[in-house]
DNA sequence: AACATACTTTAGGTTTGCCAAAATTAATAT
DNA sequence: ATATTAATTTTGGCAAACCTAAAGTATGTT
């Protein structure tokens, strides 16, 4: 597989291709190609196997294509923790950086990396590096725009979105921080929370908060 | 620049195209590509600034090819230093992964990845890291192919070549050993030397000591 | 039921980097 | 000086991934 096709497959991923249909639309707006691109590259990604295609309707990942894109990102993220652990890299560029790298790392290179990082769980994004992880993530995790006013949640992972990176670094706001829904306003794209961890009141645009996951504390 | 075009010019670099013009013959059995192929691209890196041509005669790298050429290499051996020393993969198994790494490493990466490496001198095969000492080495090293009857050398640097690491690593021999050239028979293929360091013969094909660099002990 | 909208697909075209076959040039030998 | 040989270049083509413009389809609205 090329670097590019690993690219769709991921996304499809991110998507949540794993149990849903994904839009080309939404394909192509995230890797910033036209839709007709798209359309075609879906084909291709049929004949290989890695996904399943309903004309007009979307693509989701078959069994194949999500085990290859969970082994992508594992890749993805152990070059994050190695970057910023071992290279301090700061945490808004270690993304772009990883994007590239997790291309051409040999499935072995990538077990040693692990040992040699020994076993971290987490990138420095919260993503989990462990399938299973990855997939308890997904099921358990929501973003902290659809939590409810009242609950108590605690932030496990970031979306690596420039504006979001941020708002953690001048907030002092990190991974693991306890927070309290306080208030929703989706007038003014608002949203208002207390950080117990930190001792502080956040307010976040209710637009960035998409990108923040959350579980229950 | 594209990954293709930095492994052309890493190849003119590699041989000798700083001082003299390369044929595209040799380039194209390098990078196990057909001549026309070679043609074309050279033309392409005239004019991006990289390479002189004289058509018919073969390319030579400018001031600004040649630097660009050691940056890539530097990476690459860096990236080497790494797979050896600290995820421990056997050493003929690095090179084809840092062919790959090294065309996705920002200098900010390479950089703070000889800084985690405590500013090595050279890479696993011996190849130097430095600008300076790449040069030291490119009118310093000869082949041991080239070395008179006679005379005491030191190993420099191997070339990655499946060949040459088997025979290392069957004869046990290591860069830095003392070898004295006591034979060389064109005739069946031969160079017969006693490595002093080892205290032991040494005998290998002519053709496979081309790609050992020596210098005088 | 017809229409508007939004998305997807088809069709045709570009660029990069590759190839084989044929023509050209340089170098060498006669 | 001519012929042979070897390398290079020209020519025409192909595949991967991208694009725009135009046609087609699904869906929700009136």
């Amino acid at each position: 597989m090329s670097a590019t096709q690993e690219d769709y497959i991921k996304v499809l991923f991110e998507l949540g291709g794993k149990s849903r249909n994904v839009s080309n639309k939404s394909v192509a707006e995230r890797l910033e190609l036209s839709p007709p691109t798209v359309t075609e590259m879906m084909n291709i990604l049929v004949t290989a196997g890695y996904v399943e295609y309903v004309k007009y309707k979307g693509a989701s990942l078959t069994d194949s294509g999500t085990r290859y894109a969970k082994h992508i990102i594992r890749k993805h993220r152990l070059w994050e923790v190695f970057l910023v652990e071992k290279l301090g890299i700061s945490i808004d560029a270690v993304h772009r950086e990883a994007e590239l790298l997790e291309h051409v790392t040999g499935d072995d290179v990538a077990d040693k990396l692990e040992v040699f990082l020994d076993y971290p769980k987490f990138c420095p994004h919260g993503g989990a590096i462990d399938f299973d992880e990855m997939d308890r993530q997904e099921t358990e995790l929501k973003t902290l725009s659809e939590v409810e006013v009242g609950r108590t949640v605690k932030i496990s992972r970031i979306i690596d979105e420039e504006k979001l990176l941020m708002f953690f670094k001048t907030q002092k706001c990190d991974i693991g921080d306890i927070l309290v829904v306080e208030d929703v306003d989706e007038q003014i794209d608002l949203i208002t929370t207390y950080n117990k961890t930190k001792d502080q009141r956040l307010q976040l645009s209710l637009s960035i908060s998409k990108y923040l996951f959350v579980e229950t504390a």
